[in-house]
Order: C-alpha cells, then sequence, then structure tokens
DNA sequence: CTAACAGCAACC
DNA sequence: GTTGCTGTTAGG
C-alpha cells in the first residue's frame, strides 16, 4: 500500500502540516511527489486541493485513511529540489505552504480538462445535508410528513443545497478553466520587408509616410507610441498599410513593446579584456572552494561581460543559467544584450507576460529548450533541469524583496537553490548590502572587485546648515548651492537637485545645532506622532515630549524636519525666476517619462528636481551642480537601516550625476555624520565599518535575527489586550530556547490603514532557528487563534 | 428542561 | 474553513 504525505490548500495555520492519504490501487503508477491533486478532507469530506510531498509505504496514523479523489496534474509540477525548497521557505519565513508554492505555480495556468469536467458533478455538503439529501430530498409530502420534516425547512435546505452546488460548479470551473489564458493585445505595427525596400529605394511617398515607416525600422510600434509621432498617424498610415509595407497585427499588451522578434538572435562569443581575464580567472577559482561570489561593480560593461562569460561556460558544461534583475524595466534593457550573445536560448520572464506566454516559458525551460533565463525574482522558480548560475544583479535594490508572504530577499533564495541543486551563485552590487558584506567578511561568499574606482565623489562639498543660518539664511536652498544653480545657468549646464520626500517629515530636529532626539536604547531616531505631540521609538516603544529646549545647546528652534518638492519648486522660481524647471517623481508612467528624458536631452530643462526615480528612470548629462538638499530626514528615519538606504541611494544618485566636472553638493545640519562623509570619500568599507560596530551595539540584523508581530484589532481595549498576552505567550516559550534573545513589550504603532489599532512586538534573537521553532508552537498552542485580533508575523530580511 | 451559544479540538 | 462535542446559560 502506498501512502502519500499532502499538505492541503487552505488558509488556516493550524492544518498546515502534512496528511496522509491512501493511493488508489489503479493510481499508482501516475502518483508521485510534486503533483497536485484533490482529496477529501474533513468530517463534511469537504473537497480540497492538496500537493503531494512525498511517497512513503507506511503511516504513523492510526485513525481512518482516506483515499486521494482525483489528480489534477498529469506530470509533477516541482522537482524533488523544488520541494525542498518550498518547504524550507514554509519554515524559513514562517508561512503557510501553498503560499509558497504560489511562487513555483505562478507559471502553470492550463490544467487538464478532464479534471475540469469530471468535477461538476460532485461537490461539498456536509454530513447534515448529505443526510438531508438522502432522506427528504423528495418532494412526496406523505415522506416528509412522516420524517417530521417541516415543509418550510425542506424549501430552506433545498436552497442552500442548490446554493453549495452552483458554487462548486463555479469554484472548479474558475480553477482549470483552460480557456482563462485568453489575452487581450494592443494594436501594433510591423515594417514588411516591402516597406522596408520601399525606403531605401525612395519610393516617392508623403513626408509622414516616410517618417513613419523610419520610425517603424528598428522596432515594431504600438499605436500608443505612434501616436506620440503624430497625433494622426492613422492618416498616413492606412495607405502604407493597403501597400502592405505596414502589417497591422494585436499583439499580447506588454509582450508587444518588447516583442523578442525585434531583436536580432546570434550567437556570438565572449572576448574578454585583458583585466576582465584575469578577473574570470579568479571567478573560476574561487567557485570552486565556495558556492557563492560577490562582483563588487565599479565598471558595468565589464561587469556584463563576465556575465556572459560565465554563462557561455555553463552552457558549454551542458548547464543553464538564470540572471534576476530587480524590475521588470530592467530586464527588458537588458534582453537585446543576452540575445545578442546566447540567441534564441534565452527566455525573458516576468510578471507582465500573460498566462500563456508564462506557460510557454514553463514549458520551454522544464523541457530544456530555454538555456538562459532572464527576469524578475519569480524567474528563480522554474523548472530548471540541470541549473549551473545563478545571477543575481544589483542586489541592494529593494525590489529584491518579495513583498507578499513569503517575504524573502531573492539573494537568501538563491543561495538556497545553489546549495540544493549544486549551482554557482554570483552577486553583483556596486553599492552593496550591509547584509552581503557582512557574509563576505565571514568569508561565506568571495569577493572580487570588478573595475576600479573612480573617486570623483571626492569633489563633493558638504554644507552646513546650522552655519547658513547663523549667518541669517533661513531659506531651504544654501547660498553656495544657489551660487552654483547661477553659474551653470550661465553656462548652460544642467542642475539636478535630489530630494527624498517621500513620507512623512516625522522625526524632530534642532535648526540651531542639528541635534535629532534618538532612543536610549535602540540608538534609531524617535518619531513625531501628531495625537499627543510626543516622540516614540518605533522599536521598544520608548516615549517622550517633544523638548521645548533642545536638550544639547538650549535653543528653542526645534523643527520638523523636511520639505517636499512642491515647497521646493516655488523656493527655486523665487530664487531663479528664470531657471525652467523639471519636476520627476515616483508616480509617472512610461510616456511621461519619455517625455520628461527628451525635454532633458533637448536642453530644455534648467534645473531637474526629483525624488529617487531620478537615479533610476533619467538620464542626463552636462551637469553643472549636483545637490542632495535634505539629506538629514533621509538619515533619521527612525529605522535602523536608514544610513544603509542613505549610503546606497546618494552614493549612487552621485555617480549618475556627476562627470569630472560636475559640482556636488551635500546640505546638512550634520556636516560631522559619518555616513555623509564616506559618501564622500567614496568608501564603501569605511561606511561598513561604522555601520556593523552601530548594529553590533544596538544589536540589529545581520548581527541578530529580528521579527516583528503586529497585533491588528479594531477595539482599542483588545488589541492592548491581545497585544499583551502574545507578548507574555511568547516570552514563556522563549525560556525553551535558552538565552540570546530580548523580546519588545507590545507598542501602539500609529495610524495604519483600514483604521485598525495596532500593536508591534519585536523579538531579536541570535540563533535563527528560534522563531522558526517557536511560531509553530505558539500555533499549535493556539495562542494566535485564541486572539480576537489579527497577527501577521515580519521577519526583517 | 431545552434551545442557543460560545469555546474548543480535530481534520490524515 | 467546517464540524461536532462540551459546558453554560437565558428563558420558560
Amino acid at each position: 500500500m502506498k501512502i502519500a504525505e499532502v499538505f492541503l490548500n487552505q488558509t488556516n495555520k493550524r492544518i498546515d502540516h502534512p496528511y496522509d492519504y491512501r493511493i488508489p490501487q489503479q493510481l499508482e503508477s501516475v502518483i508521485e511527489a510534486g503533483i497536485r491533486v484533490v482529496v477529501q478532507f474533513g468530517i463534511g469530506n469537504r473537497r480540497v486541493e492538496g500537493f503531494i510531498i512525498s511517497i512513503k509505504e507506511t503511516t504513523n496514523f492510526t485513525g481512518r485513511i482516506k483515499e486521494i479523489t482525483e489528480i489534477i496534474d498529469s506530470q509533477p509540477i516541482l522537482n524533488k529540489e523544488q520541494i525542498e525548497l518550498c518547504l524550507w521557505m514554509k519554515t524559513t519565513y514562517c508561512s503557510l505552504f501553498y503560499e509558497a508554492l504560489s511562487y513555483f505555480t505562478m507559471s502553470i495556468q492550463v490544467k487538464d480538462e478532464t479534471y475540469y469536467y469530471k468535477n461538476l458533478g460532485s461537490f461539498d455538503l456536509n454530513l447534515k445535508e448529505n443526510w438531508f439529501l438522502e432522506h427528504y430530498y423528495p418532494k412526496d409530502q406523505k415522506t416528509l410528513r412522516q420524517k417530521k420534516v417541516k415543509p418550510e425547512d425542506r424549501v430552506i435546505l433545498v436552497e442552500l443545497v442548490e446554493r453549495k452546488i452552483l458554487a462548486a460548479k463555479k469554484r472548479w470551473r474558475i480553477l482549470s478553466d483552460p480557456t482563462a489564458a485568453e489575452t487581450v493585445g494592443e494594436i501594433s505595427y510591423h515594417l514588411t520587408d516591402l516597406g522596408r525596400e520601399a525606403i531605401d529605394s525612395n519610393k516617392r511617398m508623403g513626408k509622414k509616410q516616410l517618417e513613419l515607416l523610419k520610425s517603424l525600422q528598428n522596432n515594431d510600434m504600438m499605436a500608443a507610441d505612434l501616436k506620440m509621432l503624430s497625433a494622426q498617424f492613422k492618416k498616413s498610415l492606412n495607405p502604407l498599410i493597403l501597400k502592405n509595407y505596414v502589417i497591422e497585427y494585436e499583439a499580447s499588451p506588454h509582450q508587444n513593446a518588447y516583442n523578442s522578434s525585434r531583436f536580432e538572435k546570434q550567437r556570438r562569443s565572449v572576448v574578454l579584456t585583458a583585466h576582465e581575464q584575469l578577473n574570470y580567472k579568479r571567478y573560476l577559482e574561487l567557485t570552486k572552494a565556495k558556492s557563492g561570489v560577490f562582483f563588487h561593480v565599479f565598471d558595468g560593461t565589464s561587469k556584463y561581460r563576465l556575465f556572459f562569460k560565465a554563462i557561455e561556460d555553463q552552457l558549454k558544461s551542458g548547464k543553464s543559467a538564470v540572471v534576476i534583475f530587480p524590475e521588470v524595466n530592467m530586464t527588458f534593457s537588458r534582453m537585446e544584450m543576452f540575445y545578442k550573445y546566447f540567441g534564441d536560448l534565452v527566455g525573458v520572464f516576468h510578471g507582465q507576460l500573460t498566462p500563456k506566454e508564462r506557460t510557454d516559458l514553463y514549458r520551454r525551460v522544464r523541457d530544456g529548450e530555454l538555456k538562459v533565463v532572464i527576469g524578475v525574482r519569480t524567474a528563480l522558480f522554474l523548472p530548471y533541469q540541470n541549473l549551473g548560475l545563478i545571477i543575481i544583479d544589483d542586489d541592494h535594490d529593494p525590489s529584491h524583496i518579495s513583498i507578499s508572504t513569503p517575504r524573502f530577499h531573492i539573494a537568501d533564495i538563491a543561495k538556497k537553490v545553489s546549495a540544493l541543486m549544486g549551482a554557482t551563485y554570483l552577486i553583483a552590487d556596486d553599492t552593496p548590502r550591509v547584509a552581503t558584506w557582512y557574509q563576505i567578511e565571514k568569508n561565506e561568499i568571495a569577493k572580487i572587485q570588478i573595475g576600479v574606482e573612480q573617486k570623483l565623489r571626492q569633489a563633493i562639498e558638504i554644507v552646513d546648515m546650522q552655519k547658513e543660518m547663523h549667518q541669517g539664511n533661513m531659506g531651504i536652498l544654501s547660498r553656495t548651492l544657489v551660487k552654483y544653480l547661477t553659474t551653470s545657468l550661465l553656462h548652460k549646464r544642467m542642475g539636478v537637485l535630489f530630494i527624498n520626500n517621500k513620507g512623512y517629515a516625522n522625526s524632530v530636529l534642532c535648526r540651531n545645532c542639528g541635534h535629532v532626539e534618538k532612543c536610549p536604547q535602540c540608538g534609531v531616531a524617535l518619531k513625531y506622532f501628531n495625537q499627543d505631540h510626543s516622540l516614540h521609538c518605533h522599536y521598544c516603544g520608548y516615549k517622550k515630549a517633544v523638548p521645548i529646549k533642545c536638550p544639547k545647546c538650549n535653543s528653542e528652534k526645534i523643527r520638523h524636519m523636511g520639505f517636499g518638492l512642491d515647497q521646493l519648486e516655488e523656493y527655486l522660481s523665487k530664487v531663479l525666476p528664470d531657471a525652467r524647471i523639471g519636476i520627476v517623481q515616483g508616480a509617472m508612467n512610461r510616456t511621461e517619462i519619455k517625455k520628461m528624458n527628451r525635454a532633458i536631452s533637448d536642453g530644455e530643462i534648467d534645473i531637474l528636481i526629483g525624488t529617487q526615480v531620478i537615479i533610476k528612470h533619467f538620464n542626463f548629462t552636462n551637469v553643472g551642480v549636483a545637490a542632495a538638499v535634505l539629506i538629514d530626514r533621509d538619515l533619521n528615519q527612525g529605522n535602523y537601516q536608514a544610513s544603509e538606504t542613505v549610503y546606497q541611494t546618494y552614493s549612487r544618485f552621485f555617480v549618475k550625476a556627476m562627470d569630472g566636472t560636475t559640482k556636488g553638493l551635500i546640505q546638512t545640519h550634520e556636516p560631522e555624520n559619518e555616513t555623509i562623509y564616506s559618501i564622500k570619500n567614496e568608501n564603501f568599507q569605511e561606511f561598513y565599518r561604522g555601520e556593523i560596530r552601530y548594529r553590533q551595539l544596538m544589536k540589529y540584523p545581520p548581527i541578530v535575527n529580528m521579527v516583528s508581530f503586529s497585533v491588528f484589532q479594531k477595539n482599542e481595549k483588545e488589541a492592548e489586550n491581545d497585544a499583551f498576552s502574545l507578548y507574555v505567550a511568547i516570552k514563556n516559550e522563549l525560556k525553551m530556547f535558552g538565552d540570546g534573545h530580548t523580546v519588545y513589550k507590545p507598542v501602539r504603532v500609529g495610524a495604519t490603514k483600514g483604521g485598525n489599532i495596532t500593536y508591534q512586538i519585536v523579538l531579536k534573537t541570535l540563533k535563527a532557528e528560534v522563531f522558526q521553532n517557536l511560531m509553530p508552537k505558539i500555533i499549535k498552542l493556539g495562542i494566535i487563534e485564541a486572539l480576537k485580533s489579527k497577527v501577521s508575523v515580519h521577519i526583517d530580511l
């Protein structure tokens, strides 16, 4: 007799463990680990979807074992290693099994048709209803009277059962409808060979028509794009379509603009420079000893050539490779390079693919047709046959962290995958994460430096805003900056101002001496609360009133930190009324970005001001002055990673904006701040040493593991009670794990979405396995279930 | 005395 | 989530 261990697709932590089911004789040859099945569950024999993680001969379960009802997949959708990875994710990130599984099933849409139709007849009924069906379904009044069922009850029950049947039908249909993958296309245009000839042979045609044909020369375009060229493009295009110069077609919405068919597909071998050859040799040596390698990147093109070389070698030995970019847009912009080197072995995977395209990619990867996959996080969960190399590009980018549960950093998954499949993992970054560098220092990952440092940032001037104030300048921009902006305007060069105005101005600082109130225990800036005009610590709940006088210098000039983009624009237009100002910010779509980029390259912008996006999506040269106008707010964000984020974003900003002749400038109230100095000195190691010392002292990741529990509740009193009983329970359970951990008392966290009262409990521990063991225990004891509040677990990555 | 109800454990 | 079991209680 064969037994299958099955995880159920249920959103309940208490039943999220394997259940044993007997495999019916006739299915023994078909069923293996990695396929989904339908089983009956509970007293009511509800039909639920399950996933087989393993097959065994015997069971320890003493009760009555049920049989597997049906098979969903005709072959395993996860291989052995992937099943193990999925289980590891479940325990490591305290998620449900099916939540972890969802990352693997994202590309599987179309299911077996037989499954679809077979299930229409069966539905879940509980015992009471089954019993009712057996006894009372007949409309015969005599029988009903005998059985003592009131006619009106029968009506209600019949209705109930019929509703259930309907619901069941609906449910299965949604799950398995193969036609659900229908795509909605966008109208696009393609230049035919005939059209190309027409351009080359200088055939007579309208000016607009020629322009349109030429714009289609390099790639297909969507109607929306052509509209930007000429509002009435259809007028000139229609005759071209009639002449068969241009083909109109409907393509899937996103693939279209980036359709792989527009790229030249070649196979080229990689040629390295002498310096790169040395680096590559080192890389090969290091991968023999360790599975992880880190590229500290100072030369982007060199980095890619090394990537290609490494991939090429993997292909030669019959293995495949995957490259993970943080974002879809980055994937798109790197695509072409990959096609040039590896032609049709390349697959591109991202969230904007249609279900059909996804399934197609899944199949081709599984069958070994595609050997180089580039894409976003989820691309790592495809069924690679013989994976030799995983590359994570731009490791520091926050998009590498998955937002939905399980919350993880893709580099951690890559590490695990490489251990499971014996693949090399390669992380590349120009502004390393502290967590990654920590692994390098601990000798878990080897490091190679790519290219040489430019040391351009050393020219950055740090402007003391306290001095400015003392000398009578109450404005938001320093006199030096205004002076530089004026001269750069004169020389027709652009000024770029970076301001990170997202979020609230929630710290408080002394305008006189730059002092910021910090938590005595946790070392982070205290956050300002409007309700009671007080300052709170984000982690431990320490609370104090906003001081009237600065504790350091006794001044009364205590102010909220910060101003926004709008205020900056207003100020600039007053100080430099002739300057043409361009504003860029997060909520811009692709066309707006294009437009702005064009305006910048056409020299229509004198001063560009913007938030984070300025670093990623905009291209500019000829920058006269590049300035960070409000670094202090970012430095005092009230979380322990503030300095790290500041180092990364501001370094990148200056690298992007400065060439050898650009004036760099940072405005601050803390001119002695170490992070600012490290940015100026272009010295990551120096920054890291200071930062890791701070984290050691204050006990923050990566030194400790940190997890926070959030308790949500509508009712104020109950929220408090629940939070405290959870706190007590955690404390009690922790006793089992010896010492080396700290739990902070529940802290009431300020306004959250949905009007919920939220309490937060922070747990720090030196042992990673503590909360992995703690969570199942707390769940088993029913502590969280006993609470009326919703509880969520947030692991700090 | 009973219907109603909340609390609870189990689901293989 | 769904179910049945258990103990408690309001209402007659």
